[in-house]
DNA sequence: CACTTTTTTCAATGAACGTTGAATTTTTAC
DNA sequence: GTAAAAATTCAACGTTCATTGAAAAAAGTG
């Protein structure tokens, strides 16, 4: 009977967020209508409220749905590369690493509902409305864990330049994942904004140069 | 004569692109409806459409007023270390430094007309929707001689590199102005979102250091 | 002053908005 | 198979939306 449950179809609320998610990311949330909504999942105007109360609770439920997934996988990586490292625990470059590979992880390539997701999240975490509450909301907990690593490579830092150097982390990824474009043009072709796995390798020895820079004993 | 013309009161129409700066930054584009701008400005609800023909018009005034003051400000930080500079051009700092620092020009901490602008282009560049046309439209042809002097400083680099460090550098940079209050939660107040000199000390060295990493020959 | 132009107000338009209570259909559980 | 529960539809609610044409007021010009 296993094979039953996959062979059904996809339900309507799944759907529902799916087709949402699409929608938010690319317009915001109120440059989406239930109406829009229920068109492009192909069900009636009032569904959507029905299962997720509000037009909020249906944006709720869409952050908390990916959230929880990444951060697990992001809270795996982590221990591991604790794991793998000696007594002095991880590397500034591993830990960084940590942080940002499970996002190419989950078919990133395939799936493009984690494209919709990073472009969701890029436009809350720059929302000055919601930027501060909801991310702390969805990623706090395990972001601490990583500034705890960071803290414990980076034994001289200052507390504030560490959480500067989270901070210029957090716009610079949000952006790479927003998929807005620009860069296509600014470069004329040259780049792709699609291109994570080229945007990914960059990243990493970028961001780990600006933490030592700033954070090393001099 | 001209000291009347000085103390000549806030008009009509500068008072709704205030307004709606401040609205937008904080709510969207589609966040913001004509009547929230007629309150705020204490203006009748149809004198924003006849001003600027539509809220769209609007909102493009908005986004072009001070994007002509930033371009010029920065170009002249450009040309003038530029002269101060050898034959050899700028370094890789001072270029990045010449970038930044006119943010915090137009007497930033009290104006907080530049505050709320910052804040908007925040969200106009992490829009999938948005960010790649409209950044381009108002600020590529500066960040073009940006991009110029960084490749004579960084001979070595890879095109590809150079453009990705470049969008770090955006998105560190514009979500750091965009005041989310994030950095204030996770460092649990230790970090204050609105302290932008001492991010603007921090950010310097983090992008000069990345693009030093990824750009100069192994 | 007389005039022209610009600015501002007023009133109204049709369309789209999120949500809801009741009715109906489908699924679940025994 | 039948009753209970969950899912879905239908129709409508009152509100708010951006825009506009015409009228009125203000400012500019000679």
């Amino acid at each position: 009977m296993v094979k039953a449950k996959e062979n059904k179809k996809v339900k309507r609320k799944d759907r529902i967020l799916d087709v949402a998610e699409a929608l938010f990311a690319k317009h915001g949330f109120d440059g989406v209508s239930m109406r829009m909504v229920a068109e492009g999942a192909e069900v009636d105007l009032a569904l959507a409220s029905y299962h997720f109360g509000s037009k909020r609770g249906l944006f709720d439920a869409i952050l908390l749905r990916r959230a929880e997934v990444l951060n697990q996988t992001r809270l795996e990586a982590l221990e591991k590369c604790k794991a793998e490292a000696g007594p002095a625990g991880p590397t500034v470059e591993a830990i960084i690493d940590a942080y940002l590979k499970p996002m190419l992880a989950h078919g990133y390539e395939e799936d493009e509902g984690w494209r919709h997701y990073f472009e969701l999240v890029a436009q809350v975490n720059n929302s000055p409305e919601w930027g501060g509450q909801l991310m702390t909301k969805y990623f706090d907990p395990l972001v601490r864990k990583f500034m705890e690593a960071l803290k414990k490579a980076l034994p001289d830092a200052e507390p504030e330049s560490l959480y500067w150097c989270y901070h210029f982390l957090s716009g610079a990824l949000t952006l790479t994942f927003a998929h807005t474009g620009r860069i296509d043009q600014l470069s004329d072709g040259a780049v792709k904004s699609e291109d994570m796995v080229g945007a990914y390798k960059r990243m990493v020895p970028f961001i780990t140069a600006g933490f030592l820079e700033l954070c090393s004993k001099k």
